[in-house]
DNA sequence: ATTCTCACA
DNA sequence: TGTGAGTA
């Protein structure tokens, strides 16, 4: 079982993602219902959240704190996923060395620091650090 | 005891 | 976004 797996597994129900995020049960299924993030279910409709919905519950906390809606915060995550979809492909085609790879990651998420983003990348890219 | 959906004096 | 109702 690779890291991207261990992130995804549905392991918390909603009470303690409240008290890890500090968001209310209600802003929890509202981002829920504009599509942010996407909890698996239990057998009795319960959600169940994993590492990777709790690092995005905090990433949306943070920009709504900024002052970004619903729709930028969704922006942000579509351009961040396709940042993600172009390094991906990097690595899998081999067209550039490790340490080439190594170099523009760090300053990429150096870049995604700055925007408060971090966390989202990291997430999605840990099993690049092995 | 918890969480879910729905609705709004 | 909060909150209460009625469930599962």
């Amino acid at each position: 079982m690779n890291d991207d797996t261990r992130r995804n597994q549905p392991l918390f129900p909603i009470s303690i993602v409240m008290k890890l995020t500090e968001l209310s049960a209600r802003q929890i299924r509202y981002y829920e219902e504009h599509e942010l993030i996407n909890p698996a279910r239990t057998d009795g409709n319960r959600r169940m959240f994993s590492f990777n919905d709790v690092d995005k519950l905090l990433e949306i906390k943070s920009l709504i704190e900024q002052g970004v809606n619903l729709a930028g915060i969704k922006r942000v995550f579509e351009l961040n996923q396709q940042a993600v979809s172009l390094l991906k492909n990097e690595v899998k085609n081999e067209q550039v060395s490790d340490a080439a790879i190594h170099r523009r990651l760090k300053r990429d998420l150096m870049h995604a620091g700055r925007l408060g983003k971090t966390s989202l990348i990291q997430g999605e890219l840990s099993r690049f650090f092995h």
